[in-house]
DNA sequence: ATGGGTGCAAAGTGTTTGCAAGTAT
DNA sequence: ATACTTGCAAACACTTTGCACCCAT
């Protein structure tokens, strides 16, 4: 655990919002003016391979998130912002599809699409 | 709607499989070798956003899918194929979260990861 | 001294866009 | 004529990588 490194697992982990690494990297580059690019994403991907972050994947930019359970996410599509979402992870859906088709199944992820209520309100 | 727009159309809903929208590129290209990929990809966006194709977002590369109807999928993570998954989708859980958010939801997208039966058997 | 981590810049991948020319109404 | 679509190439956004250098063991 390098300094480098645990910069960016601090700076992520100080996040409630869901950054992309590019958000982080420039914040994390005003308290480390030298740290590069390479280095956060390299980074980020060991700290979320290890599992101290959570990889949020959505199209467009891949998000990382502070929380490590399994939970949903929502997408504003106006305004692009993601939100946890306040439903729970249902392990079933796994189980269930496993036994359906005889894939290994590790985990599924959910995005809901819509408007938050602040673009919702704007329109 | 252009020759070239058919075409697009055609090429994709001949699928069955989840092309990225270059590999529909490249392969549309062998029946017009003039097509460029601009309107490759403009034509699966308006296609898309028509309702006459499925745009599939998986992390990486965007994906388009033949069937219409809303439904959920599976990554392999070993060889990177996608499948339609024989679950339904789950209307409740947009309607659950309209209400205890107050957000507008138009949808959700749902992809499982795992090991399809090949790459299980290869590991 | 040695092995991994870093900074940097370049390359890679997937996608979008500006624009002149072409096409269909 | 007019509005839209195309082909092309350049630009773009996000991410990865090669490499020389540095640092801690």
């Amino acid at each position: 655990m390098t300094k480098q490194k645990q910069l960016v697992l601090d700076v992520a982990l100080a996040h409630h919002d869901h950054p992309t690494a590019d958000q982080l990297y420039l914040e994390i580059r005003s308290a480390d003016s030298k740290i590069s690019r390479g280095t956060v994403y390299r980074n980020l991907e060991q700290l979320s391979s290890s599992g101290e972050l959570l990889h949020v994947k959505v199209s467009g930019a891949d998000r990382f998130d502070s929380r490590l359970d399994y939970h949903y996410h929502m997408f504003c599509t106006c305004c692009g912002a993601v939100f946890d979402v306040p439903l729970d992870y249902q392990h079933d859906a796994d189980i269930l599809l496993a036994q359906k088709t005889g894939f290994h199944i590790d985990r599924h992820r959910t995005v809901f699409e819509g408007l938050c209520t602040k673009c919702k309100a704007s329109q």
